[in-house]
DNA sequence: TCTCGCGAGATTGTTGACAATTTTGCCCGA
DNA sequence: TCGGGCAAAATTGTCAACAATCTCGCGAGA
């Protein structure tokens, strides 16, 4: 793999998407790549060959490569799988917890209050995502943190509509603040419930959501 | 990608090293892989990247691919996330197992049978992969089922190792008959249950292995 | 007017060649 | 004999051009 300059377009593709600046099933152009993100064909479509090896786009063949679409069943099933090993995580993580990791646990909730507080949407989402990313540091499992690392992106716009649903926040931010507390207390089976609820609420709030809008 | 040539390449190489044709840490010269499998030097490379982002292989700039080399406590990590996934595929597989898919699972096991008494070691690991297959494809949970293939791959080689432990069969095959007999029962709770141990005993194995040999 | 086919433009898939870097092998001095 | 360093060979990373394929629009015939 190119070291340096191939990942630089890899991520700058991957949070293009991720943010919703490409839409599922639009088409990425490599001519378009290769302006937009100054650098040759050759490493944009390297680009994509990876980001499409992460389930983030799809190849077809001499039609080239479009943003993949995630189906609502796709993400409960991503979800599903994400409860397993978020909830290993969970459990390790409370083996192994530090003192001053706790503390950086807890200002990350205290954050997530004040978001929410003010209705920042878009800043409990991420603060969420740091939330998670943070225990799974803590847990040091390389090969589960890989799997979720592939995972976490599908469900991005997922999450995004999940977190406009009126009322979420008042639901997730006690749940967050339960997994924090089992960690926190080095209850690794209290931490690994915690979060497996935390995560079969989301299953079933995307459950709600799909009876709701039946396809897509 | 490219649909089909590419794909081809790809399996090739992916069985190659799988069958331990290359070693770990053993360079991939794209040259030798053009003149193997007949193919152009933009396709083996693309087939590496591709092996790369699976995980076989890993990249050094300017030094081309490597077979990357799985430690034992890799592969203790890959299984604690197969005894999650694979416990949720057994599970599932209860719930939706149908008559004829029992015969054959039941059939299997009568194979298992006569591999361990004959003591073909070699044929009792396949059908274990093949049992493992089979309740993956039952429970139709499709990103697991990524997630899985993914990871089977990177444990072909300790897998080997372990088949070959003095009587290590005789405590498997039981706790395969339990799989099949919770799953064929419609019992998807029992079905987990008896996934979950029996990959436990997997990790155990593991950590026995890795005490003995400390290194590598 | 509508449909079918065809042709030009656009886009991708692949090839071969070239530059950059690493690796190998050899020579020289100690 | 052994070790260091240099040059050639090997290998990889990248590029630009070409061929194959698809897409879109236009025109002819019913």
């Amino acid at each position: 793999m190119p070291g340096d300059p191939r990942l630089a377009i890899v991520e700058a593709v991957r949070a293009a998407i991720v943010q919703g600046e490409y839409a599922p099933k639009q088409r990425l152009v490599e001519a378009d790549l290769c302006e937009r993100f100054g650098t040759s064909r050759f490493i944009a479509r390297s680009a994509l060959l990876e980001l499409s090896a992460q389930g983030l786009v799809e190849f077809q063949r001499n039609r080239g490569a479009r943003v993949r679409e995630i189906s609502i069943t796709e993400a409960i099933e991503i979800t599903e799988v994400r409860k397993l090993l978020e909830g290993l995580g969970a459990a390790r993580a409370a083996e192994r917890i530090t003192r001053p990791e706790i503390t950086s646990l807890r200002a990350l909730i205290k954050e997530m209050h004040t978001a929410v507080d003010r209705s920042e949407l878009l800043r409990y989402r991420d603060l969420n995502a740091s939330l998670h990313a943070a225990i799974r540091d803590i847990a040091a499992h390389e090969t589960s943190a890989r799997l979720l690392q592939q995972l976490r992106d599908q469900t991005v716009r997922h999450q995004f509509s999940l977190a406009l649903v009126p009322g979420r926040p008042a639901v997730s931010l006690p749940q967050h603040e339960a997994i924090v507390a089992a960690v926190a207390a080095r209850d690794p089976m209290a931490a690994e419930r915690a979060m497996r609820d935390h995560l079969q609420s989301v299953i079933e709030a995307f459950q709600a959501l799909s009876a709701l809008a039946p396809q897509h």
